[in-house]
RNA sequence: GGGGGAGUAGCUCAAUCGGUUAGAGUCCCAGACUGUCGAUCUGGUUGUUGCGGGUUCGAGUCCCGUCUCUCCCGCCA
């Protein structure tokens, strides 16, 4: 018999009864009877019940096992009489009866509760990782990750690609995030850079020949951590075409990422072809390049209609080069006088003048900015932004990047509260013709907008001949639900052994020192900042 | 780097307007129990209310400082 099981813990049925087994696996849940105990035993395949007899002498050690205990239990498969059968189990037909107990493991109390839904303190769960991992929530989450790579992995090999690792120690680029810096002991003074992306390299295999390229892609990015960002490192699906137009590409990854949805998401989403979303079109009717379609709201740009009309502070504020944005309420007009009143504030906070608004009720339109418009003014409005009786109709006006950011948060915030928003599903959509570069707000100075190393449209001529700002690049992003899907996603509960917001690892005590010898062969001196003064 | 929120038993949380000995569940410890499956029942331990200072007859509660966590902004080609 095998040392440490015949079967897993998942697998025993009915068929099974009158063999002989051995499982191994971890005590999951314990019920004493005093003269009768049940464990449910579990490990990656499932839980299985032991029980144990009083006559054994092993009985009073199993009664003060502690859960999480490690054991490996033979004895005999038996059917449950029908009134002890478990239904909720798959494995509830049947029980084993230990007649050979082995304490592989003892455990001590835990810090964490591995049988609780309840997420404990996230330092705790992250110093003790290998606990965390084993509740089953976070557990069936990395075996999908697992399952969604491979799955990616088989369709990209389908559609011709083939997976190449690039190098993890390359070159500082000067361009994007801030890097991580690893020095070197052979060249004093000089360090490599951890990639932020495999970008170069995978040009270069084109450029050398192998034609299609993708890789499950490790980045590495020194900058600092959000709810829904990972500091540090994180993986990305990658991939490059040779001699392939854009639809070529969205092709491929439509394929692939429908396809993944199908088989893993339990959502519906839209099938391709997704939609295809100009940046400037995506900004103008969203204010983000991220925009979440599940929210059938649209801005509109009115600015026109306000430049010469009676509303003052509207037509200086053009004047002076700010845009106005129509912002739909669908359903608004229902809405009590506290929740305008509340968008108002809201849209103060984030830096807004004012939040102007008119409102189709009762066959009228209400609201402070009648009277500076003609009822064919309004008319207009209510055409050209899909509004119409019992909706509202919101107004920002400031330079397009407040606009922007501000109808963006007030979108989704319209979207949630007006119910309009699509629940349990996802939106996929390409944003495209991102520009070439951009100004800084700041120093006005002109750098690359997003990636420096995309083909400009119409090519180098369009460099030479086109104003800066004008240039378009093929450049394209896919997005989902409003997040950027090339990048990561809700990190801790997919990841394996993830860091904390200030990009530590509290299981293996990363960053940490290293010696002075360590120092010394890699010629670096701390030059630290002076220490805070402790408590 | 800037702003908001939070911090009470190992864990999840409660504690009225500032009021007397800070509670409950769980975990842990001891005991009872032969068919449970989140076993049940009885009893018990567990606290610098993050830390420091202040106001007050009296502070978990109010004020100031500080630390930690968290969310947002900056940053993220």
């Amino acid at each position: 018999m095998h040392p440490f099981r015949t079967h897993n813990c998942g697998e025993l049925r009915k068929d099974h009864a009158g063999s002989r087994v051995r499982l191994s696996g971890w005590v999951f849940r314990k019920r004493d009877h005093g003269h009768l105990l049940f464990f449910d035993v579990r490990d990656h395949y499932g839980l299985t019940q032991i029980v144990l007899q009083p006559d054994r002498d092993f009985f009073e050690d199993g009664r003060r096992l502690r859960m999480e205990s490690v054991i490996t239990v033979t004895g005999q498969l038996v059917l449950r009489s029908p009134d002890t059968v478990n239904p909720e189990m798959p494995t509830g037909e049947v029980e084993l009866v230990a007649e050979e107990l082995i304490f592989e493991s003892v455990s001590e109390p835990l810090p964490l509760a591995v049988d609780s839904d309840v997420d404990g303190p996230e330092d705790t769960r992250l110093r003790y990782r290998y606990l965390d991992l084993r509740r089953s929530r976070l557990h069936s989450n990395i075996v999908l990750r697992s399952k969604v790579i491979a799955s990616i992995r088989r369709r990209m090999t389908e559609h011709g690609f083939m997976e190449f690792q690039t190098p993890i120690l390359t070159s500082s680029s000067p361009e994007g995030a801030r890097d991580y810096l690893v020095p070197s002991r052979i060249h004093p003074g000089m360090f490599y850079a951890l990639p932020q992306a495999p970008q170069q390299f995978k040009q270069l295999l084109m450029v050398a020949g192998f034609d299609r390229y993708f890789q499950i892609a490790p980045c590495f990015r020194d900058e600092d951590a959000r709810a829904d960002r990972s500091p540090g490192e994180f993986y990305q699906l990658d991939l490059e075409m040779s001699f392939a137009t854009q639809d070529d590409v969205f092709a491929v990854v439509e394929d692939v990422f429908s396809g993944v949805f199908s088989k893993f998401a339990r959502q519906p989403f839209n099938r391709p072809p997704f939609p295809r979303l100009p940046y400037a079109l995506s900004m103008e009717r969203y204010g983000t390049d991220k925009p979440d379609l599940r929210v059938p709201i649209e801005m509109r740009n009115v600015t026109e209609q306000f430049r010469n009309s009676g509303f003052k502070i509207f037509s200086a504020a053009i004047d002076g080069g700010a845009v106005v944005r129509a912002l739909p309420g669908p359903g608004a007009a229902a809405q009590p006088r506290s929740f305008f009143d509340k968008l108002v504030a809201h849209a103060q906070d984030l830096g807004s003048k004012g939040l102007a608004y008119l409102v189709w009720a009762n066959g009228n339109v209400k609201g402070p900015l009648t009277k500076f418009l003609s009822v064919d003014q309004i008319a207009g409005l209510s055409q050209q932004c899909g509004v119409g009786e019992g909706d509202a109709l919101f107004f920002l006006c400031d330079r397009a990047e407040d606009v922007n950011r501000i109808g963006a948060d007030l979108r989704l915030r319209l979207g949630q509260s007006l119910g309009v928003m699509e629940q349990d599903a996802y939106r996929f959509c390409w944003i495209v013709d991102f520009p070439m570069f951009e100004k800084d707000p700041e120093t006005g100075a002109i750098g690359f907008s997003h990636n420096p190393f995309s083909m400009p449209q119409g090519g180098l001529q369009a460099l030479q001949e086109q104003a800066p700002m004008d240039v378009l690049a093929y450049q394209y992003d896919i997005v989902c639900n409003g997040l950027l899907l090339a990048g990561e996603k809700n990190i801790r509960e997919v990841i394996t052994f993830p860091m904390n917001q200030k990009a530590q690892d509290l299981m293996m005590g990363a960053p940490c020192e290293v010696s002075q010898q360590q120092l010394r062969e890699l010629h670096i001196k701390p030059d630290l900042p002076p220490a805070k003064p402790t408590a």
